[in-house]
DNA sequence: CTCGGCCTGCTC
DNA sequence: GAGCAGGCCGAG
């Protein structure tokens, strides 16, 4: 199990997928389990599952675009939002085209949507957890689903002064502040401990304490740490996987994350694990400060 | 801001 | 059988 959309990983996805979908029409869209595609919580989910067929079903897709970690399917009428929460996993099946390894043979139990497009091409959406949400949206209506969101940390508007600004006067631990994602969105668990051991920052500093000279460091971090994770295609700890089936290689380069009691690469001395944030974080006490 | 809840499967 | 896992949301 245990996969790890974060920005690197969405997307690695999207490059792969774009090239499979892009263009074509989805003749036929179901879905398994409607609470994916509730906005909010009501009783009888179906009528927003299958709202959200009705107005997929016949349309082209044009593109595939990403913010932070969320995917979006640009159709020639609305779009299709998709955020893979926890175990989200995206495939499609070209006919003629040899996934690199075919596992899970698909569909699934855990296979809750499944388009079929034009060119027989499928795409399945994969969740065994089912924390990933699948969510409509009619022109006009993005600005304000993704208010909430910080900045893109490849945008030219992300600089050491609006990172500084973001992080300004607050409280929280610098490793809380990275994990929500309203001063700069697609960091996740992994990829946070890695900029933080990148920028030789303690994870539970208070964001509003860094001196300028820090938050440099920590931008330039941010920016290196994705910028290679994406060239290695994301981390694949146990089984995530591109839509074609191929496994990402920057688990081979996580200097931290996961590899508590290892050396440091630095210093030599034991990477320790503690709770930060309510989560596991991975650190050297003797780099960081 | 911090916490619990949402889910399933793997490890101890 | 308990605890843990890379995400997010809503309640307090």
């Amino acid at each position: 199990m245990n996969l790890m959309p974060e920005l690197p990983e969405v997307e690695t996805i999207r490059r792969v997928l774009e090239r499979k979908i892009a263009g074509r029409t989805i003749q036929c869209a179901s879905l398994r389990v409607p609470k994916l595609a509730a906005s909010r919580l009501t009783r009888d989910l179906r009528p927003q599952a299958a709202s959200l067929l009705r107005r997929l079903r016949g349309r082209k897709i044009l593109g595939l675009r990403r913010r932070a970690k969320y995917l979006i399917l640009d159709l020639d009428a609305g779009r299709l939002v998709v955020h893979l929460g926890m175990t989200g996993q995206l495939f499609a099946r070209v006919p003629g085209e040899k996934p690199c390894c075919d596992l899970p043979a698909l569909p699934d139990k855990h296979t809750h949507l499944i388009l079929e497009l034009s060119g027989r091409v499928r795409v399945y959406y994969r969740d065994i957890r089912k924390f990933g949400r699948l969510r409509f949206l009619k022109p006009g209506e993005e600005e304000a689903f993704f208010r909430h969101l910080g900045l893109e940390p490849f945008s030219r508007g992300f600089t050491p002064w609006t990172l500084d600004a973001g992080l300004h006067g607050k409280k929280a631990s610098v490793k809380a502040l990275l994990l929500n994602q309203h001063v700069v969105a697609g960091l996740g668990n992994i990829y946070v401990d890695e900029v933080l051991f990148r920028s030789r920052i303690a994870p539970q500093t208070p964001g509003g304490r860094l001196t300028s000279e820090r938050i440099r460091r920590l931008h330039a971090a941010i920016r290196e740490v994705l910028r290679e994770a994406i060239r290695f295609r994301g981390t694949t700890l146990s089984d995530y996987f591109d839509p074609e089936s191929r496994r990402g290689a920057f688990q081979f380069r996580l200097k931290v994350y996961g590899r508590e009691g290892e050396p440091c690469p630095v210093c030599g001395r034991p990477i320790i694990k503690n709770v930060v944030a309510q989560r596991g974080t991975h650190w050297c006490r003797h780099c960081q400060r």
